[in-house]
DNA sequence: ATGACTGTTATAGATATACTAACACAGATT
DNA sequence: AATCTGTGTTAGTATATCTATAACAGTCAT
């Protein structure tokens, strides 16, 4: 699981890391049940801060994707709390597709944009 | 425009407004050439300052969709520039999708999704 | 017992958010 | 011409968040 951040980007780093490992949980490159590397491990081979880390591993808990042990570290175990998951996802979408059709991107272009992210991440 | 703010949410109070904005183009209920309110009356309006609704005008500003004048306001003007949106809705889509599939949304339910929001908001 | 490994807590500095107050300019009204 | 009222802008401040360093506490193999 190599995690690249973008150190110039205005996206919070633990939030670059957090993005990374839930698109690793949905290719399947992570797997219920996987560790993920330890805080201090995964600074290091970044070269950020433990504690970022820790952040972005605690977010991941609370969003019901991985399971802190004091003693493993952290496991991915997908909590799928539907209902709270799909209202959340049509309040992010909702903003989303507004801003997409004020620029005039059509209903049919993001669907056709939907398919190619599917095929090219194989979610 | 009617704007309202939950001031309990984790977002931003600034892009709160700036998101009912971008709906509200979406929707037509604002439209190109159209005048926001100025920052001391919407922030009145919704009782916040007035510095956080020029923050939220900035941002739309910085995102093409107004143009500040210092002499008449904020104005609805659109610079559709298709690349760049599609290439920042497809990195935001695609985490959108990743988190989704983690918890096992199908591509179809997002389809389905989509549509549901397209016509529950007329965009 | 010791050493190596976990995550956790304490603390501090930098950055971002939201606010108050004062400013500068444009345009209408006196 | 002077004043008033309307713009957004800038300066400065308090609070919260992000990132970092350092010390802590529990677990487990040696």
């Amino acid at each position: 699981m190599v995690i690249e951040i973008d150190f110039n980007s205005d996206e919070a780093i633990y939030m670059q890391v957090r993005n990374q490992i839930i698109i690793g949980i949905a290719t399947s490159r992570l797997q219920e049940g996987d560790v993920l590397p330890s805080v201090r491990q995964m600074a290091n081979q970044i070269g950020i801060n433990m504690h970022t880390v820790n952040k972005a591993y605690s977010v991941l808990r609370q969003e019901g994707l991985v399971t802190i042990d004091r003693r493993k570290g952290a496991v991915v175990a997908i909590d799928a709390d539907r209902l709270q998951t799909l209202a959340e996802l049509k309040e992010q979408l909702l903003i989303l597709l507004a801003k997409s059709s004020c620029k005039y991107i059509t209903r049919e272009e993001i669907h056709q944009l939907i398919d190619e992210i599917y095929e090219e991440y194989c979610l």
